[in-house]
RNA sequence: UGGGGCGUCGCCAAGUGGUAAGGCAGCGGAUUUUGAUUCCGCCAUGCGGAGGUUCGAAUCCUCCCGCCCCAGCCA
């Protein structure tokens, strides 16, 4: 043991879970010479944030104990699983920041392996083959308080079994025609004893297999097996998977298996507002809520990495979430909060007006422009300035002038003067509006002695605005997103589809951005000033360009305009 | 009167017999050319409830209450 009372002595990780807790402990007892742990999804949809917490966990502990981690898909059901799915899982994990190395697996590579064992089981009396129609069985299998009852073949001879089993790998028996199943307890308490499916039959092709088979295992026959066939040490799941963990450690027990893997559970993930199930996921896609799976409103990693998050943003919010037993529901202000402060230090600044009012300084000659300085990075000065042009005539937001300001608002008002961001002090003059009576120009003055933003006479002004001149700014279409459902807890109320948000996108065209903005490449995540955070959409091009909003700034304006309204 | 889990601040979450970490949210205040960021302060005499053991209990015991998962030839 290495003495940690000293006052130099690095500060012990905080925070650990209770896995990373059971990982050292094996360690130390040596249990175990290395960690082997493994992130195994099956290709039947694309992933999402809960898949982030859990690929975090098995990377991130391979990681920190000097271990390694295998990507394995499960791949036991080919009416599934698709092709696609395999593609977007790989690619959404290395997002994330994770890297499996030559162990890429797929359950699909043991099923010679998995049949053989299965022969095993028949050959020990542990398994049977049974011919009981899908619902009798669910009949027969009793309730949460009843008994089940045995299947008429259950007590067949090992030679029938032998032989009934191989000829359902042979192709003779139509789909759902037969099972193999575990002669285990159909009295058992627990439902997952009651002598489980092992194989079924499934005349599909499968993406990797082929027509090779016609018969595949099933989740629980093939997922501890291929633990032990790569060497798994810590077989990391959720909580649901808790029941089966008797009977993970019955068939490890009962095959020669070359390794003995242990599951060990944790809660999974859930985001208020927020839907993390690949079932419903897929209903959206298929149904047409959204337009995909990378859709920037949906949690899928495509989507979050479309919309912007940074990987490191998803990685810092699973970290502070932290790792249990309890069934929890996390604020989606904590998953922001990561985003932005991942956004805040990293992202340049840039100005963009959402929506324009022209604002003409009347005491700037026709014609003239002046090219000012704006910081980059005020979080990093290394990001540097680039210059603006300033001339004229200019856009500001709309939301930042009131004819009649209520009180503590800091904004432009007729007669008063604030500060145009890294350019001049402007006090508005007066206000043309069109027949309807709306403001559609401001009249200004400037003060020259202002120029980059400061007074030499050291008067002060309350608000600061961004803008964008008439003469360079480029027109654009910006995307603002909402939360994907209106209610904290979709689905709550019964149906999950009438939760969906009717204003979960605002499109927003006719918006104004500074020059510089139009060769950034798609997915650059930067700062529109006082707005938030965007980035360019696959979608924009030169001559259009798109951005999609990943998270505004925090508004405590907006927060007092509600404590306002609510007096 | 089936089996398996879980209950610590509005939301996450440490703590495993020695007198309740931290984060998010919220509320004050300072700084500020983003009403952003940053910084400072406040925020559980209390750990689902009731008993009990102990000098001492969120931690041990008993009973009770609540919530979640399981009856796919899904994973």
């Amino acid at each position: 043991m290495v003495a940690t009372d000293s006052p130099t002595a690095p500060i012990p990780e905080p925070g650990r879970d209770f896995v990373r807790d059971i990982v050292q402990a094996d360690l130390d007892a040596g249990r175990v010479a290395g960690i082997v742990t493994r992130f195994p999804p099956e290709p039947n949809g694309y992933l999402h944030i809960g898949h982030a917490k859990s690929i975090c966990l098995n990377f991130g502990i391979a990681q920190e104990f000097g271990g390694r981690c295998h990507l394995r898909f499960d791949d036991t059901n080919p009416v599934k699983e698709e092709q696609e799915f395999i593609d977007s899982i790989q690619q959404d994990v290395r997002w994330l920041g994770f890297d499996w190395g030559e162990h890429l697996y797929y359950a699909s590579d043991y099923f010679e392996t998995l049949y053989h064992w299965a022969e095993h089981l028949i050959r020990a009396g542990l398994a049977y083959v049974d011919d009981t129609p899908a619902d009798e069985m669910r009949a027969m299998r009793g309730t949460l308080t009843e008994p089940g009852r045995n299947a008429p073949g259950r007590d067949r001879s090992v030679d029938e079994n032998l032989d009934l089993f191989r000829r359902m790998r042979a192709g003779a028996f139509p789909i759902g025609a037969r099972v193999l199943r575990a002669k285990i307890d159909m009295a058992a308490g627990n439902m997952n004893l009651r002598d489980p499916v092992l194989y079924r039959i499934l005349h599909a092709a499968h993406p990797r297999t082929g027509t090779a088979w016609c018969i595949y295992p099933t989740y629980d026959y093939a997922h501890g097996q291929s633990d032990a066939i790569e060497g798994i040490t810590h077989s990391i799941c959720t909580l649901e998977f808790e029941d089966h963990r008797p009977l993970y450690d019955w068939f490890i027990a009962n095959l020669p298996v070359p390794a003995h893997p242990h599951q060990y559970e944790f809660a999974r993930l859930n985001i208020t507002y927020t839907v993390l199930s690949k079932r419903i996921l897929t209903t959206l896609v298929r149904e047409g809520h959204v337009t995909g799976w990378d859709d920037p409103r949906m949690p899928t990693l495509a989507g979050q990495r479309r919309r912007g998050v940074p990987a490191a943003g998803l990685r810092e919010f699973v970290r502070r979430v932290g790792v249990a037993r309890a069934n929890s529901v996390v604020d989606l202000a904590m998953y922001e909060h990561a985003i932005r402060e991942v956004l805040n230090a990293g992202t340049q600044r840039r100005m963009a007006v959402l929506r324009p009012l022209k604002l003409v300084i009347e005491n700037w000659e026709e014609g003239r422009t002046e090219t000012l300085e704006a910081v980059n990075n005020p979080e990093n000065p290394d990001a540097g300035t680039r210059p603006v042009t300033f001339g004229r005539e200019i856009y500001i937001e709309r939301d930042d002038f009131l004819e009649h300001p209520p009180s503590r608002f800091h904004r432009l008002s007729p007669g008063r003067e604030v500060r145009l961001r890294y350019a001049y002090f402007v006090t508005c003059r007066s206000v043309v509006k069109d027949s309807q009576g709306e403001v559609v120009e401001l009249r200004c003055t400037y003060d020259p002695a202002t120029r980059g933003g400061d007074s030499p006479d050291g008067r002060k002004v309350r608000g600061t605005l961004h803008w964008v001149s008439a003469a360079d700014a480029l027109p654009a279409e910006l995307r603002l997103y909402n939360t994907l459902f209106a209610r904290p807890d979709p689905g709550a109320g019964g149906d999950i589809l009438a939760d969906l948000n009717p204003a979960s996108l605002e499109v927003l065209t006719g918006c104004l951005v500074e020059p510089a903005l139009a060769t950034l490449p798609v997915g650059e995540a930067v700062q529109f000033e006082r707005q938030g955070y965007f980035c360019p959409d696959p979608d924009s091009r030169p001559d259009a360009l798109v951005f999609n909003r990943t998270v505004g700034l925090r508004d405590s304006w907006a927060k007092v305009q509600a404590g306002q309204k609510a007096d």
